[in-house]
DNA sequence: ATGAAAGCGCTAACAA
DNA sequence: TTGTTAGCGCTTTCAT
C-alpha cells in the first residue's frame, strides 16, 4: 500500500488531535467540535488531500463499506443488466466488489463456490449472489445481509429476488401448440443452477399440458460461445423435432447458426424459442422469440433489498413474472421430408 | 461484520502467543516454531475454524491482496473479454475488485474519475484501468503498480497495453476505396477516451490517403443501446454517404437497424464498417465487416504485466496490431438515386 | 468543547 | 526456540 496522508498529519496541521479529525470527517461535529477547529480541519483536509484509510476504519469499527456481488460467468450480458440495476440503488459511500470464478476455476467446472469464498474473505457488509448453484448457499454466514437473485429458494436469512417462469413457459407451450408443433428438443446449460433447472421443469410441465413431447434427449452444454454451441447442435439436431427451446438466449445464437448450416431455415424448417430475451434478441436475423425476464428490474430490486437489509430491515422475498415475446424465429410446424 | 475467531483465541487454546499463530499461519515456522507447538496450533486452528482477518493483516502489513480493475461501462462485452484475460493470469490468492461508474454518475457523464477514486480507497496492491479518459490518469498514485489498457499513452510509472489502430484503419480505407466509396460518415461515442479519439484520427488519416472524405459531420452518441442509436442515426443519415464507419461495434447494430428502417439495405445501399469485432459481429445479419481488436489477448497481457509489476518487475509498454475482417456488411458503392 | 487513551486483529522487531 | 511489545490508522469512550 502507498504511504498516504493520515489523520495525524491533518491533526498536526490543524492543531488538534486525530480524534477531532475523525469526528469532523464523520460529521459527528455537533457539540463536539467548535466552528474554528472545524474550519482548521477542513482547511487541512483540503490542503493535504486527506482520504481516510478504509482498512483502518474497517478494523476499528468492525464495519465494512463493501458490498460483494458474486456471479458465475463474465460472458453473460445478463449480469450487466443486473449490475446496472444494483448500481442504480446504492450510493457512492459503498464499494462494490465483483467476484467471479477465475478462468481456471471455470474450466474445471463451476468455481462459483470458490468465488463466493473469495468474496467473503474481503469482509463485506452485504452480499448479492446471482444465479447460484445448489451447493453454494450453505457457505453464506447467517447474519451477513444477503440477497440471492434468480434462484428458486434461499436460506431463511437471505432475501430473494426471483423469476416466476410459469407464465413464460405456459405461453411458449401455447404458442408452439397453436403453430402445430408436437415434437421438440431442448438445449440447456450444464450447470446445477436453480434458475436453469426450473426453466426446464416449468417448460416440461407446460408442454405436457399441450401434448407436446421432447423427441430428443436434452442437449446440455458447458459453454455459451456461439461457435462451440453450433458445433454441438449440429451433431444433435435431427428431423425428429420441428422446434427447439433454448434454456438461455446465448445458446440460441449458436443454434440458429447450426440450423442454417444444416440447411434448415429458421423459422421455415425449424422454430426456435429461448429464455432470457436480452437486447441482441431483437437484433439478430431472424429476431428471436423469447421469454422475457425483467433483469434490470430484478437488479434494482436486489439493490433495494440489500440496502434495506444492511440498514437493519427484514428479509424479503419477491417474485417477478416472465412473459413470452413473439418475434420471427417461430412459425408453423415445418412439413418434414 | 461477523464476530469471528481471532488469533488470540487460537493462541489460548494452543497455549502459545498470537504471534506464534501468525508465524505458523504464514509458514514462517523455520527456526521459530517447534513441531510440538506447531502441531498444537494446527489443532486449534482446525478445531476453531480460524481464518485470519484480512483487514487486520492489511492494516498491519500495509500490503493488500486486492487488485482493482476500473472500467467505464458495464454494457460493453469488450470488458468481459479483458476480464477473462486478466483472470487467466492471476491466482486465487488475489481479490479482484471491479469498479465502474455508478448509474447516476454515468448519467451525468463519465463518472470514471469517481470510479477510480472509489477503487483507490480500497487500498489495492495493483490497478488496471481500461479505456481511460484523458483526465483520469493523474489520479493514479505514482508507486502504485498500474497497467493502463487501451489508451495511447500513460504516465511514466504505468505499464501500458494498447492497440495499434493504424493497420486496421489503413485496411478499412483500402477496402472502401477498392469498392468505389468516396463519401463516408462516422458514428462515434461522445467520450474523451484516447482509444475512441485515436480510432477516429487513424481512420481520418487513412481515408484521406485514399481521397475518401467525410461528407457528414460526425455523429457522436452518448449511449450504445441499439434502439437509442437507431433513433439518432435515422435523423443523421443522408444520401450524401455510401458508407458509414462506426467507432465501436456496439454502434453498428443500431446503425444497421436504422439504415434498414430508412429503406437503405446493407450492404446494397449502404456499407457499414466498425471497430471492435466481438462475437456478435459474425452472428448478426448481415455479418459485420469490422476492425478486429485482440481483446482477450490484451487482457492476458495486462494480467501478466500487473502480476510482474506487483512482484517488483519493470514498467512495460506493449502494442498489439489490429486488422480488418471483411464480412457481409460492406459492398460496392451504391448507385444513389 | 477538547484531549488522552484504549483497542480493533494482526505482524514484525525485539528481548529473553 | 519462545514470549513480549509496539505499532498499522482509525473510532470511541472517558476524563478534563
Amino acid at each position: 500500500m502507498i504511504k498516504r496522508v493520515t489523520a495525524a498529519d491533518v491533526a498536526a496541521r490543524a492543531g488538534c488531535t486525530p480524534a477531532a479529525v475523525s469526528l469532523w470527517i464523520n460529521g459527528k461535529t455537533a457539540g463536539r467540535i467548535s466552528d474554528q477547529v472545524g474550519e482548521r480541519i477542513r482547511e487541512a483536509v483540503e490542503a493535504l488531500g486527506y482520504v481516510p484509510n478504509r482498512t483502518a476504519q474497517q478494523l476499528s469499527t468492525g464495519q465494512s463499506r463493501q458490498l460483494a456481488f458474486v456471479f458465475p460467468d463474465v460472458w453473460y450480458t445478463f449480469f450487466s443488466y443486473i449490475l446496472d440495476g444494483i448500481t442504480a440503488e446504492i450510493d457512492e459511500s459503498w464499494d462494490l466488489a465483483l467476484t467471479m470464478p477465475l478462468r481456471h476455476e471455470r474450466e474445471q467446472g463451476g468455481g462459483t463456490r470458490a468465488a463466493l469464498q473469495r468474496a467473503l474473505r474481503g469482509g463485506p457488509a452485504g452480499l448479492i449472489i446471482a444465479s447460484p448453484e445448489r451447493e453454494m448457499l450453505d457457505l453464506v454466514p447467517p447474519g451477513l445481509p444477503t440477497v440471492v437473485i434468480d434462484a428458486d429458494s434461499a436460506p431463511e436469512h437471505c432475501s430473494l429476488a426471483r423469476y416466476d417462469f410459469e407464465p413464460g413457459a405456459a405461453a411458449v407451450a401455447a404458442h408452439l401448440s397453436a403453430a402445430g408443433h408436437e415434437r421438440v428438443g431442448y438445449i440447456g446449460l450444464d450447470r446445477r443452477a436453480d434458475t436453469l433447472l426450473t426453466r426446464r421443469a416449468r417448460l416440461g410441465d407446460a408442454l405436457e399440458a399441450h401434448d407436446i413431447r421432447f423427441a430428443l434427449p436434452d442437449l446440455l452444454l458447458d459453454n455459451i460461445r456461439a461457435d462451440m454451441v453450433a458445433d454441438r447442435v449440429s451433431d444433435w439436431l435431427t428431423s425428429d423435432v420441428t422446434a427447439v427451446i433454448c434454456g438461455d438466449e446465448s445458446l440460441a445464437y449458436g443454434a440458429i447458426a447450426a440450423s442454417q448450416r444444416l440447411g434448415r431455415s429458421v423459422p421455415g424448417e425449424l422454430s426456435l424459442v429461448s429464455f432470457n430475451d436480452l437486447a441482441p434478441a431483437s437484433l439478430i436475423e431472424p429476431s428471436l422469440t423469447s421469454v422475457h425476464m425483467p433483469t434490470y428490474e430484478i437488479g434494482r430490486l436486489a439493490g433495494q433489498m440489500l440496502a434495506s437489509r444492511v440498514a437493519g430491515g427484514d428479509v424479503r422475498v419477491e417474485t417477478v413474472p416472465t412473459e413470452l415475446v413473439v418475434r420471427e424465429s417461430t412459425g408453423p410446424r415445418a412439413v418434414l421430408r
